[in-house]
DNA sequence: TAGGCAACTAATAAAAACAAAGCGACTTGC
DNA sequence: GCAAGTCGCTTTGTTTTTATTAGTTGCCTA
């Protein structure tokens, strides 16, 4: 996606002009304009959850992705990975601190959608009707 | 990307499960999921822009993406296209109602960026130490 | 009239996401 | 003890998306 380099680009252009998206804005979607991150950070609204459960709670998402995604997310102190003794071991997912603090701005996208997107299910409507 | 039907199975999904992601939280990032969705529509809280004046305003996006995204953009009916006869004609490019509905939750997700993220910008810092 | 700019479009390359299989570790039940 | 299942990933190949770059058309304006 090129996304480091082109997000620190736009960056660079808030600086200069007054018709560019606000800096700290652009810095939001480095992370959220990445396929998957937003519906993975929901998920882990709801409480920690185990890479398999979050795989089967953000339906769609591959492995790979949602390795990849984990990962990136940690590294960026949005999430926290700890590891239970067990038995049985586990791992699990959790929103950091810095991913709590953005419990607000998520629901604020909720309500927004709630209110004002028209439910795509004409699509939807039309692949249950046909299965 | 697989947006529409990974997301369509995402939303199948938030109807069954307890730590899935909102359901409404799931169709925002649809939009804003997406590859520079989100900074675009962020640009245009400021107020109407053209082609050239968007592109030049988000920084680091290419023609033929910023094309393909307006026209999504207004497709979904988050942004509308207007012409304006001229001389010299002209093509601009606002926010809808629906757009505008989701500056609340951009602020939120500004302020979250403002207060949570660490400046990525060591580039930057050393960029302005060096100009 | 010629050049510049706006608003795109088109073709190709590179990167990201998807799909599916695999692996080691670890239970758990028989 | 062993088989089966689950977990938490990793790997590999394919498809889709984004990036790159070149191009087109039309409309000014100097």
């Amino acid at each position: 996606m090129g996304q480091d380099t082109s997000v620190d680009v736009a960056l660079s252009s808030c600086e200069e002009s007054s018709k560019t998206c606000d800096g700290a804005l652009a810095q939001a979607f480095k992370f959220l304009g990445k396929r998957w991150n937003g519906v993975i950070l929901g998920t882990l609204t709801n409480g920690s959850s185990g890479f398999a459960e979050l795989k089967r709670n953000v339906a769609g998402i591959s492995d790979s992705v949602l390795s990849e995604r984990l990962s990136e997310l940690q590294e960026a102190g949005l999430i926290r990975r700890s590891v239970e003794p067990g038995p049985p071991i586990s791992v699990s997912y959790a929103l950091s601190e810095t991913g709590n603090a953005l419990i607000p701005a998520m629901h604020a996208l909720s309500t927004w959608a709630t209110e004002n997107i028209i439910p795509t299910p004409p699509d939807r409507t039309h692949r249950l009707a046909s299965s």
